[in-house]
DNA sequence: CAAAAAAAAGATATTTTTATCTTGAATTAT
DNA sequence: ATAATTCAAGATAAAAATATCTTTTTTTTG
């Protein structure tokens, strides 16, 4: 349903928005590790994301990439159209090119129900609720495998 | 979350099921048609699902494709298996290697709950019955845009 | 200022998915 | 039998997604 570029972007935000500010800029490198990423690719994607608003960056040493204030107030759904589009999410879990309730596929009744809550938790939350929900509700929830992000 | 190659085998399937039979077999040039997908790339999947036993077909004038009762004792599962395999299924939301409660990613406990009602429903139930669902709620439950299915 | 660090930009490569084409084999109707 | 029809099989092609590499630019620190 999203592209592995879309997982990675989601997941190297909610990384930066829990690790990082304006004092504390961390490295494609340092984010590529610590999520199990390809390294270069992971830095395009930064690179776009970058110029698209929805991450800040600084060159040179001490540089990398953080979450400004107004970084934080995007929402999750805004990354996914910017990398994969608002299309692919609205499509038919089965292909056909429209997903309506009046013209419904056969797993339709399914599908819809989960794409609209997916979609109201991307769309209607920015990134900032989104992390101190994370943080708050202090589960493990990690962004790669086991416990990485676990919150002590 | 599902190849195209997939979606098309799914909707073939459920279209056979309501159409075909023994004495009644459909052509692939008719099928793409019917369902709007490129003709030789549904051809080479239907070749695939016939060897594997998830469709039967007969060459020849009148030949074609059908589902035969056996075919029909198969669930949407084992196309989701024959074509995409199990794994495209399992996996996280987010790209984690591992989906499960111990571990969550922060959209999993949105995620899961759907994967595992789609997957009980594919697995659960056999294509004679998904299709029997189908016409016995005489929704319209197209398969292509559309109403191109509906049941009068 | 010079050197080092780090992202930006652009080019290139690899892999996977999707799609097509061509030839061969089986079946049926005439 | 023969010709027409339709699937089978294998080769090939095109497109998209994923990944890498190289060079340039900016910034900071010493
Ligand atoms: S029509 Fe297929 S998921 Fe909505
Ligand atoms: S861990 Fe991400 S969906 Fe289950």
């Amino acid at each position: 349903m999203l592209s592995n570029a879309c997982k990675y972007a989601i997941r190297s935000i909610l990384y930066l928005s829990i690790y990082s500010d304006k004092t504390n800029k961390i490295g494609v490198k340092k984010i590529a590790e610590e999520l199990e990423t390809p390294q270069p690719f992971l830095a395009k994607l930064l690179q776009q994301l970058t110029k698209n608003k929805l991450v800040s960056s600084t060159k040179g040493p001490n540089g990398g990439f953080y979450l400004s204030d107004e970084n934080r107030e995007n929402s999750i759904w805004d990354i996914v159209e910017n990398i994969d589009g608002v299309k692919k999410f609205n499509q038919c879990f089965l292909g056909l090119s429209k997903c309506e309730d009046a013209n419904p596929c056969p797993v339709h009744y399914i599908a819809a129900p989960f794409k609209n809550k997916i979609l109201s938790d991307f769309r209607d939350k920015s990134i900032a609720r989104f992390t101190s929900e994370i943080i708050d509700t202090n589960k493990v929830l990690s962004l790669k495998d086991y416990d990485a992000l676990k919150l002590d």
